[in-house]
DNA sequence: GACTTTATTTTGACGCTGTCAGGATCGGCG
DNA sequence: CGCCGATCCTGACAGCGTCAAAATAAAGTC
């Protein structure tokens, strides 16, 4: 198998962020160590620092993998460009309840945490383009240009506003009787709540 | 003046609180450190211990308290019974994005922290008494009780989402435009947000 | 092929953290 | 007055992130 533990490790970076997406999902945002994901991917404690310069730096890249993970949930469920606006903007959130859901210390990394450098070029412009993502559906369905001036990105965040907040209070516990429902009416209840709000 | 530092401090446990929400403030949920908040109250690093079994003890009543804040913004902004339930529905949104924003650390110990003891009954009564207070004001502006069985809280659930939503977002400074805004302006996009959609 | 340069990883150290055990001091009650 | 429980301190421990310096591998140069 070529595992025969070179020093040079072949492509650290990504081990090191598989591991410390690993080790986020595990431990939480809060639990999560440096260190314990130089163990996982069974490398020195000061190996990370060369690829990415401190904890900061790796979250960040990490952060930037976790929108990656939120559009790619929506491609997976987008009915496409023969399915009304309307329709695609509903599978927007339920993919990002997903996320909340399926990967939720990702999820808070990306939005509720400090840690991450949120000012960094590559993240900013990713976070940036799941966003579009959702404004230009809501444009589309409203038949008009949701960026331009702040009240034409209103409709826009009405609706990340909706979203972010099921998929943020189901990913913390707080939406019991939403969660407990068995799959399919937890989704038409969500589908009507994006519906009648968004 | 009187502080001529006594060995016994006389209420410590307050002082520990105080001193630990303002230490919040300044270093966020996730640079807050127990023994920063000791030097701050003037007491070694582990008189804590004594009051608040351990870090995440001090930080479950913390959170409580957090809860408490909310409860307070929205008492002062709150237009009494003499108005309709639907203002009244806006003015806690508009409290809660309050808290979200002058006590934005606190807010995320609250609601996206894995820190306190959410199972504390304590806290999580606190908690519920912030939720049910909207819960009501949605009953009362639909004419229809907001308990009862998962269907009935669809309504709560989705005015709580969209409160929370822009709160969290604008917390994290997301929505740019919004937050750009003069204040009045942006209170009566925030009213509209929530006549619309909650 | 030998030598040098560069990239990658390790080792060891530092100060910080939370928690625990044990000792010091105080307030109040017998 | 003596004692006891409540309160607070001191000192220790392991784990943490980061830095400096050494070690090793790989790539480039002659």
């Amino acid at each position: 198998m070529t595992e025969a533990k070179r020093y040079h490790h072949g492509d650290l970076r990504a081990a090191l962020l598989d591991a410390a997406e690993a080790e986020l999902a595990e431990a939480g945002v809060e639990g999560f160590s440096l260190r314990k994901v130089a163990r996982r991917a069974g490398v020195s404690h000061a190996a990370p620092a060369h690829h990415f310069r401190d904890a900061r730096g790796l979250l960040t890249a990490l952060a930037e993998r976790g929108y990656a993970r939120l559009v790619a949930l929506h491609d997976a469920r987008d009915p496409g460009d023969g399915a009304g606006a309307a329709e695609r903007l509903e599978a927007y959130g339920l993919a990002y309840v997903d996320f909340a859901l399926r990967h939720t210390a990702l999820f808070r990394l990306c939005f509720a945490s400090a840690l991450p450098d949120h000012g960094d070029p590559a993240l900013s412009a990713t976070a940036a383009a799941a966003f579009e993502r959702l404004a230009r559906l809501v444009g589309d369905r409203d038949g008009r240009p949701p960026f331009g001036d702040a009240a034409a990105m209103v409709p826009a965040y009405r609706a990340w506003a909706v979203v972010h907040g099921m998929a943020d209070l189901l990913a913390a516990g707080r939406m019991r009787a939403l969660a407990e429902m068995p799959a399919p009416e937890r989704e038409a209840a969500l589908r009507g709540m994006i519906r009648a709000a968004a």
